[in-house]
DNA sequence: AGGGCTCATGCAATCGATTACACACAGCTG
DNA sequence: CAGCTGTGTGTAATCGATTGCATGAGCCCT
């Protein structure tokens, strides 16, 4: 009696509406199916007995998890966070699950994933982060795992899949422009990682605005980091050192924006008095800085919800599937007042 | 030959390598109790076929998922991120699954936690939201469920689980300690949510420092908000209107806390000449913040890795289960910039 | 009245891995 | 040499839900 009791299974409710498994199963399915007295004594079962689908026999049966996969190189970064949880609401809405996976660079990351994939624990993949092995994905995505697959976010050269990204390398542009307009020449920037993709996109944009203002990047005002504070404190350092300074600086992305103004105020740089600086991505604390950061703002809810949506859309085989899609949202600036005029010198 | 092909199957292997699929399992799951040979064949058709378990068949018969479910409030929030970072590392490590659910408040929570729980995707329970219904997680954790449970970062009263949380009240205390040393005697308090235990316990903190010192909390000093930045910049429009106010604030928050500074330079008010403010957390933004925030350090990380390490030893039953255990971690005071003596009047 | 429907339901196979039990064979003991 | 032990392997049941096929009841039409 006490015994600690097993979960009711579709047979206990069989048994209780006094029918058989198979008008249980299809009861709860497929109502339309079954008789209305029927319907509502199975409900009736249900109901008393506490019954619950067992996920992995449903698995098992159907050959899908109803789970997709999320990887992602860093949850820690509110970035990525942000739209983990675009990705949460938009999955779970839909009935579907999701595992997620933190692929910190240099692990057994390729591994990691098919292990993950391969084992039927999840029906397909949403990948936030390029720096992966094109190869691994190749595999995985062709016969004979064919594992649906969309990339979010960033961008993996030398592959073709379907894709959601922002506009890194015209909002940079766009970015940079405005420091232009407002008069600056001497334009610096903050770079992210040299293997990334949509640190690469955005010095492009940065690149080419001052071109088309007759302007070149200057070596020296190319400042190598990561998306961390931690590096754009640490190219404050390099600024300082410099006999002919900039008198604008865009960042990679705000938390770099935020770490260089910290560093900068450390030796008695103001901002927007003697610099301007832009970062990227709008964080929820790029308004209430100090100064009140200008950058340009990533939909990134609606990425999270298109990825999911285009991945499940796939898994559920809706579309009608004509070649890889790629879907490119526009970023828009946002003007605080970490941006100024140049100053008279 | 170009169809589709299916995923191998053990089946395969097992004719592949001439044994059963009896042999093929336990050559996979434990290698000493077949022969060298056999184990030698049985490893080389698993490579030849590319074979990989399937998690759903294995969890249907072994009745476990080797995956847990991280419930939060909100994955977007730093603090949850670095937490759920955690977990995901110290999980993974151990061979098991993260999936994640996030519970806006409000939502049919209960309800989509039990369905969850109930099917057998996870086969425990890591909650990071004491928000919930209490009954739920006794309904939850008894018989007939049973289900293993740990709550993390916020306790929920009323319930005797197992458990890893902060010292929030005494690291409170201890932070509201610091403004008085440093000659204050009007100190005010950001809170959080009404119905939030940490927000109770760090109010309860604040009130029984200000008591010890002969203080007690004034109501006009007391500004109700929640966790986030844009309630900390509201309190700030309250703060300005008052007629008396205090020469220090403890903020429930770091983001509370810089959305206090925010509004109050619109005001003019500056930190800390003007007021000292103390948050709690310590983002990876506080050290970089102008001014860089006095803060409480949580060992956020280390709460992450326990609460996993104490859901999986549960769910493997190697801990010999004496009585729900209750581990408390503490907080470190870290000062920095935005307190400092009581303006002189 | 009988043939041909539809509708509601049951029977039993199926998904893929694990594992209790059985069995064959080798080597050892008394 | 009969009997015993232990090792290595195979057979088949099992986990719980879904679903193709079969069946039977009831209805309509000619």
């Amino acid at each position: 009696m006490s015994q600690p009791k097993k979960a009711p299974t579709i047979q206990d409710v069989a048994r209780f509406a006094n029918v058989s498994t198979a008008t249980v199963s299809r009861a709860l399915a497929t109502p339309g199916r079954v008789s209305q007295s029927t319907r509502d004594r199975v409900l009736e079962a249900v109901h008393v007995t506490g019954y619950t689908v067992n996920q992995a026999a449903r698995s098992l049966r159907q050959h899908h998890a109803r789970t997709i996969l999320v990887a992602l190189p860093d949850i820690r970064n509110t970035f990525f966070s942000t739209i983990l949880d675009a990705i949460e609401r938009e999955t779970t809405s839909r009935g579907y699950g999701v595992l997620v996976a933190n692929l910190y660079l240099g692990s057994a990351t390729a591994k990691r994933l098919q292990d993950y994939m391969l084992s039927n624990r999840a029906d397909g993949l949403l990948l936030l982060d390029g720096s992966i092995d094109p190869e691994t994905l190749n595999v995985l995505s062709r016969p004979p795992h064919t594992i649906p697959l969309v990339l979010a976010c960033e961008d993996v050269p030398g592959t073709n899949f379907h894709t959601v990204v922002t506009d890194n390398a015209s909002a940079a542009e766009r970015a940079t422009r405005h420091l232009l307009d407002l008069g600056h020449r001497r334009i610096g920037h903050i770079l992210g990682p040299e293997t990334n993709v949509v640190a690469r996109d955005r010095f492009a944009g940065y690149a080419k605005a001052l071109q088309q203002a007759g302007l070149s990047p200057r070596a020296e005002w190319l400042f190598r980091g990561s998306f961390e504070m931690e590096s754009g404190f640490a190219a404050a350092a390099r600024f300082v050192s410099l006999a002919d300074r900039p008198s604008a600086v865009f960042a990679v992305n705000d938390e770099a924006a935020i770490g260089f103004l910290s560093g900068l105020r450390q030796h008695g740089i103001l901002c927007p008095r003697d610099i301007s600086v832009v970062g990227f991505d709008d964080l929820t604390v790029a308004p209430h800085y100090s100064p009140p950061l200008t950058t340009m703002r990533q939909p990134r809810e609606m990425l999270g919800r298109m990825a999911a949506e285009t991945l499940i859309d796939l898994l559920e085989g809706t579309e009608p599937q004509r070649g890889p899609v790629r879907i490119v949202l526009n970023s828009d600036l946002i003007v605080r007042e970490s941006t100024g005029l140049p100053p008279t010198t």
